[in-house]
DNA sequence: CTGAAAGCGCTAACAC
DNA sequence: GTGTTAGCGCTTTCAG
């Protein structure tokens, strides 16, 4: 789109240096294009400007024009600031996370950093490192911003949601994901864990397996009790004969350490309730060289990636991150819409089949 | 902290609340406690409350305590809204990278994040997909959000830098990470190739290996041109009688592909250019039941998690996406702060021993 | 069809 | 010590 030249020169006309001098260095800041600048040079009011632009009927065509290719010429930006200041809006989202290297987070954040950009928010993404101070250090951070919502996932000490409470009180909507409340009635999205833990427990019955353990995370959160419940259920109301062995563990070292010894034991099949786990226990098997699935069986519940780097690759039942987070950005936009309903939403999910059972 | 009963009616009197009816829901929206609420609920003009709350030396410490004594009542939070369109300045800074469910991207952006929290600035984190389409996208919304600074990495297929340049000249600093422009003057962090590829050759070199099949990754690539160019030479100065054959690979799968072929000519050492190499390369080895390093030794360029999961772990080149991460960010201050220097900085790098060579 | 004016929340130069 | 005022860039009545 080019512009007439005696408009250009208006335009340089117009152009205001500010000279600054830090240190010892100078440097020179361009001012940006504003309704104003436009306004002047075109000898038009702020408000036609800004009419034309949002493309008012009440403005000509003729002018609108006028006003449309100039402003492409220059690069005109509506400066976020002032619209957010006039309108008490901002489009701005946060996200706190325990940590986003994490190969569930990071898929989830992609999944709601997808929908962020084509519903034109921008996202503002905290990590808390499973820290209640950080994770309220995060919490005022994005009061200060004012965001226009909030997802989050709860650090594992976190006992107390009166910052959360406040937020609601402030009209900030709160979208709970993975680690959520257990109580005071907030809006959460989460994996299905109670239906995860059947699915593969039945895929190990199936088998006709005799001799399980079963490796489970930090029995205090919430999602380890659940998992654990709903495997137990499963193998008690089919089988009777079926030993089932269940350990803890709180890293993928321990969970090595815990498969170098168990692993001697001859159990046919191994159940793994995170990826971490999982890590760990594949270690434990290379070290011992054990052949999958002949020697023994593994099932584990995963995103997806971790199962897909072994040969053969692992079966596991499929708790995706990047659903989840399609889930809680569709949860959000309803709340910024009005809703008031509070969800307890869960995701469905299914069995990969690999090799390994 | 508590506030006398009578304030505390004034307050109530002041509160000022909307009923909005959207759908069939009717809510409530608080306003949030602003300089003048508090300046009228006291009797004092908005710039002392300003003042007093930036410990300006004007106000009397009598006020000053009132001041901030209701202020932290009400849970006053400055509108960054309205500082920001006053400064011209604004604390975000913009951040552009394919994709952040990658191995080395998360632990770059992690680190970023963790200095912005520090240095007190907010993270907008766009993915491009390694689309240059989506790339001038999230250029734009970084632009129209005035961010202060922007960290990107191209798309694979990014070779117009224009947009960047426009960006210097409205003063918006950008510093390239990873994958950075092959020309134009602008301030990058990378990882320092040739150094990288030059040590995981020695250290091949080191076992006396004779037959070695070195891994790349696309050859269009600039970082493949440069560690494979580095990789080369190395072998070619120190050593005549080594057999050194290249492939190119696009992907884990066609990775493995080849190193199913491969496999079978007995190379004794296998050289991965990069973590999604290795994972290809490792699926063929258990595939095949091969013993490492027995029957064959393993080099790779990487992170370091994917190595760390293997049994026994893999020796590997350390290319750090978190120390690169908190050397992106203080580049970005240097030029936030005045710095008119135009700096390429590489990363250096370590060997790490695993069991694999 | 277009313009003038008020105001979002905050800061800072300039009074007194 | 404290108050007044102007203005950042924008939208939106209300007047013509």
């Amino acid at each position: 789109m080019i512009v007439s030249a005696n408009v250009c020169e208006n335009i340089s006309a117009n152009v205001c240096c500010e000279k600054n001098v830090k240190k010892r260095f100078t440097f020179i800041t361009m001012t940006s294009t504003t309704l104003k600048k436009i306004a002047q040079t075109l000898g038009l009011s702020i408000s036609t400007i800004s009419r034309a632009l949002k493309n008012h009927p009440d403005i000509s065509q003729k002018t609108k024009q006028k006003i449309v290719e100039l402003a492409a010429a220059l690069e005109y930006e509506p400066n976020v600031n002032a619209i957010q200041l006039r309108s008490k809006k901002n489009n701005v989202l946060g996200l706190i996370v325990p940590t986003i290297s994490n190969y569930f987070y990071d898929s989830f954040i992609a999944a709601v950093e997808e929908e962020c950009r084509k519903n034109n928010y921008a996202l503002m993404i905290l990590q808390s490192g499973d820290n209640s101070e950080a994770e309220f250090q995060n919490i005022k951070l994005c009061r200060q911003n004012r965001v226009s919502g909030l997802f989050s996932c709860l650090s594992t000490e976190t006992k107390n949601y009166d910052a959360y409470a406040r937020l609601k009180e402030v009209d900030i909507p709160v979208v709970f994901f993975d680690k959520v409340p257990d109580e005071g009635n907030f809006n959460t999205v989460t994996v299905a864990d109670r239906l995860v833990a059947r699915l593969a427990a039945n895929a190990i019955l199936s088998k006709h397996k005799k001799n399980i353990i079963g490796f489970f995370g930090n029995e205090n959160l919430l999602i380890t009790k659940k998992r654990l419940a709903a495997f137990k259920e499963t193998f008690g109301e089919k089988n009777k004969d079926t030993k089932v062995s269940i350990v803890y563990v709180s890293s993928a070292a321990e969970a090595e350490m815990f498969g170098d010894k168990l692993l001697g034991k001859k159990p046919d099949a191994i159940f793994c309730m995170s990826d971490e786990i999982l890590t760990g226990i594949m270690k434990s098997i290379q070290k011992k060289k054990m052949n999958i699935p002949k020697d023994i069986s593994i099932v584990a519940i995963s995103n997806g990636f971790i199962p897909k780097l072994y040969y053969p690759e692992i079966t596991y039942v499929e708790t995706s991150g990047y659903k989840l987070g399609k889930l809680a950005f569709s949860s959000m936009l309803a709340c910024i819409g009005g809703s008031t309903f509070v969800q307890e939403i869960t995701t469905d999910s299914i069995l990969v089949e690999g090799g390994s059972l």
